[in-house]
DNA sequence: TAGATTGTTAATCGATTAACAATC
DNA sequence: TAGATTGTTAATCGATTAACAATC
């Protein structure tokens, strides 16, 4: 099945949509109530979902409930999600006391660190040393890493943990990580992200 | 002019891998090793260029510094950005305390919180009241906000901060803000990045 | 039934890539 | 000059949107 990542992406939001409209006591919803509510076109899902053989009721529209089971299923929220966080700097620790989370099935079991200053072990999220990471990882069987280390050391850490058996890490040093075979890696950069933001304000400044 | 938000993302790269091509003592790049370098074709590189009229020498590929004064110019970047932070919790304070922004010319001056235990005006980068930010943001003149306030709060804040003159925000609430207008919004949503990574982690588990 | 909504196909749109003339 | 690279146009590709037959 080819999905573009903006496909998947507009699933998570149709799902948190469906959450918020369900605690509005809906049963069931239209594409286009959906469009709305995510900020998309009744086409575009109708379109997303016959992708992924989601099917609702003509002139019925779709039964919130099943909806949200099909794409539970498809997002793999079906199951928790153990992930660990890799460097205990502030955005590291940030996101390991981060709730929000939890919500929606991941949960954040350990976080590492080179820095024996940081480490932890008795917390509720133990902080260990980095060099106890791939243990933990074959140990517990973790597929997902978040990867918060200095960019310097992005690189060899993203090789160590993917060969100790991690499949996707989210990146968020501000450099762009070698491709690894057999590892999925997202980047969130949010140096890039503000400057991105910067540049559209200037031009709607400049417009006026 | 037209231009959609990958191609400015790609600017941003281009800029990040320049440098490191001038640290490493090269003076010029032809198209090709940018693209290398970036991750992308050739083509894309010299059209992203030329849709900015940047211009190289035929045969003798791009000077460095002047492509990075091009660069920087168009991403604004010719002048310190003041941002400020609204939020003192988790990743808000991890935000303010985050030194990658800095070497970007990108300059978080002040947090705020509606907390009163949160506030701190002594610190390097203070935390203040939430209700002095509309005060702030005019007396400094202030464009830029992340937004990190607890989902419930973010559209209400954001509206505020909108009114009292920020032109752009980068919003950290796993929610869709409604457009505001006269304001720039993007979005970093934590929970859909994973959630993303892990359907793809999946798929790939699949396929094998 | 008449009206409304889905599911899917076709049309459109926009972004990326390929090709190549210009030219250094 | 011959070879290499830019700058731009045309071709391709893929994603989004529109249209509409099927049908409840």
């Amino acid at each position: 099945m080819i999905t573009n990542k903006n496909c998947i992406i507009r699933l998570s939001r149709y799902k948190n949509a469906l959450y918020r409209l369900q605690a509005l006591g809906f049963v069931k919803v239209f594409s286009d109530n959906l469009a709305d509510a995510v900020g998309v076109t009744a086409s575009q899902v109708r379109k997303d979902f016959s992708i992924f053989g989601i099917s609702g009721n003509k002139k019925g529209g779709y039964q919130i409930d099943l909806l949200l089971e099909k794409l539970n299923s498809i997002l793999g929220k079906d199951q928790l999600q153990k992930v660990i966080v890799i460097g205990a700097g502030h955005i590291g620790s940030a996101l390991m006391r981060y709730r929000g989370f939890e919500k929606e099935g991941i949960k954040i079991i350990a976080g590492f660190d080179i820095d024996p200053a940081k480490i932890n072990r008795s917390n509720v999220i133990p902080v260990l040393p980095l060099d106890e990471a791939k243990g933990f990882i074959k140990a517990q069987g973790i597929k997902i890493a978040i990867l918060a280390v200095p960019d310097i050391a992005a690189q060899e850490v993203s090789e160590e943990i993917s060969a100790a058996g991690i499949k996707g890490i989210l990146n968020f040093a501000p450099l762009r990580l070698k491709d690894i075979e057999g590892c999925v890696i997202n980047n969130v950069n949010l140096e890039i992200e503000l400057e991105n933001l910067i540049y559209f304000v200037n031009v709607a400044q400049k417009l006026k």
